[in-house]
DNA sequence: CCTGGAGTTGTCCTA
DNA sequence: TTAGGACAACTCCAG
């Protein structure tokens, strides 16, 4: 009897058949066992939140879809599961795609360990990022800490990323019946169905990623550069939760939006340097891997934070007074979304106005967000607190005032989510405290009743913000 | 080792 | 009304 060999396809971060290094290896060895583990077990408190949860069930009930069914899914370790299902299914080796967190890192060398010890082939791929971290090191060998040289010094002198391969066409799925093939058995749905509202405005795996590239680069990417910034329209790609789990890989995009027939030289460059700072954040992740908790700046160590329980409740819910910050944060609560220049002055509000430990935006944003991701959520805070590698100059304060009557001056964002507020003219939409009692009470608006008053004062703490960071760099 | 240029996204004050 | 400079030096990076 001539048997095929058997591999196992392990899905982590890459849930897709096309441009997927790891499964097309696996296809061209024989038959492919394609399975996903659900590992709750080796994250910590890193563990992915309830939204994130959600999309990854609603993807994997596309990919599996796209496998005719076919796919396995275990929950548990992974480093116990893995040789098991080895022994079990005599299968040859098995392949998968790197991710980059500390904790999958440190779990994957333990398997990789394990199974070579064993003489069991077991091989990772990168089908995550556009350029390796370790390819892209300064001349003296160690990593960047400056976006703009380790973008252009770095990135866009090395080797060129990955054409993006086609799907594997002779796929010969595995039939065994191993493990649960019902993505429901994850559990990964909550028990009370808050979810539906929220994705209803996102269509979720392979083929409506590869169609929302299309359509963002055919119709919205020509004035990327500048209407990206206004939270009102549609110029952002809004890619970030399909990347995040390997929907579509980053070659695909980058290829895709170079491509000579959409000549879209503006916006191109711009949109390009964005896949840029998401590599820069993984790259931050891979040689800093405290970037989740620590601020890399030690000097942070000692700033002086406040602690205000009832601040940050008043921050997440979206009642700050601050019409675009309770925007941004409706938004982000009601469709596990927010707008990019949007999280940047809520980002700035509760680090600086607040002056709350931005550990707390984190944590907040991990929980909420579709687009959920360790290197992303962790860069990006740091960034707008002004402790990272390449962060902000810590008095760059944003007013949401100004931020607001610049980005959303006709108020449409604003409006759409904070309604409350949708009689009042523009002229009063994002500081409705200077407003006329007339005019509130025209636009049925009662401070401290339907809206609140602003719970800080703009210039009080942003003063006391720029003397605790001078009282910061004194001490040290 | 030294040197010089440069650094995602802002705000406020002054002339 | 608007444009330019101050803010705060500091670290990063390449030559």
């Amino acid at each position: 009897m001539n048997k095929k060999p058997l591999h196992i396809h392990w899905f982590r971060q890459d849930l897709r058949l096309s441009d997927n290094p790891a499964l097309a290896k696996c296809a061209v060895n024989g038959d492919v066992l394609p399975i996903f583990i659900l590992d709750d077990c080796n994250a910590g408190s890193q563990e992915p939140g309830a939204v994130s949860r959600v999309w990854l069930h609603h993807s994997l009930l596309a990919l599996n879809k796209s496998l005719n069914g076919a796919l396995r899914v275990f929950k548990g370790n992974p480093i116990e599961i893995i040789p098991k299902l080895i022994s079990e299914t005599g299968a040859n080796g098995v392949y998968w795609n790197r991710c980059y967190e500390p904790w999958q890192i440190e779990r994957d060398r333990i398997i990789k360990l394990t199974l070579r010890d064993k003489n069991i082939e077991c091989e990772s791929f990168n089908g995550s990022l556009l350029w390796e971290p370790w390819d892209i090191l300064k001349k003296d060998g160690t990593p960047y800490k400056v976006f703009t040289p380790f973008y252009r010094r770095g990135c866009l002198s090395a080797k060129e990323p990955r054409i993006p391969i086609s799907p594997p066409d002779d796929i010969t799925l595995s039939n065994k019946k191993i493990g649960m093939n019902d993505i429901n058995d994850l559990e990964l749905l909550p028990n009370l169905r808050w979810d539906q509202e929220v994705f209803e405005g996102w269509d979720i795996g392979e083929k409506a990623a590869n169609l929302k590239v299309i359509d963002f680069i055919e119709n919205r990417l020509h004035d990327y550069k500048d209407g990206r910034n206004f939270p009102s329209k549609k110029n952002v790609s809004r890619l970030s939760p399909h990347l995040h789990f390997g929907e579509v890989s980053p070659n695909q995009v980058w290829y895709t939006a170079s491509h000579p027939k959409y000549m879209n030289s503006t916006g191109l460059d711009h949109f390009l340097s964005e896949l840029g700072w998401r590599e820069f954040s993984h790259s931050l992740l891979y040689f800093f891997p405290n970037l989740p908790t620590e601020s890399l700046q030690t000097r942070f160590e000692t700033f002086p934070w406040i602690e205000d329980l009832d601040l940050l409740v008043r921050w997440k819910e979206g009642n700050t007074g601050f019409p675009i910050v309770d925007a941004g944060m409706r938004e982000l609560w009601r469709t596990g979304y927010m707008h990019n220049r949007v999280r940047m002055i809520v980002g700035s509000f509760l680090v600086k106005n607040l002056r709350l430990h931005w550990n707390n935006g984190l944590d907040w944003f991990w929980d909420c967000l579709v687009d959920a991701d360790l290197a992303n959520n962790s860069a990006g805070w740091q960034w707008i607190a002004g402790c990272g590698a390449d962060a902000a100059p810590y008095f760059r304060i944003f007013n949401p005032v100004l931020q607001g009557e610049k980005f959303d001056k006709d108020g449409i964002y604003t409006k759409q989510f904070v309604p409350e507020l949708k009689d009042l003219p523009n002229k009063y939409l994002h500081c409705p405290w200077t407003a006329p009692e007339a005019v509130l009470k025209a636009a049925n608006v009662c401070l401290g009743k339907s809206y609140p008053h602003p719970i800080v004062d703009l210039k009080q703490s942003r003063e006391a913000a720029l003397k605790a960071f001078s009282d910061m760099k004194a001490s040290n």
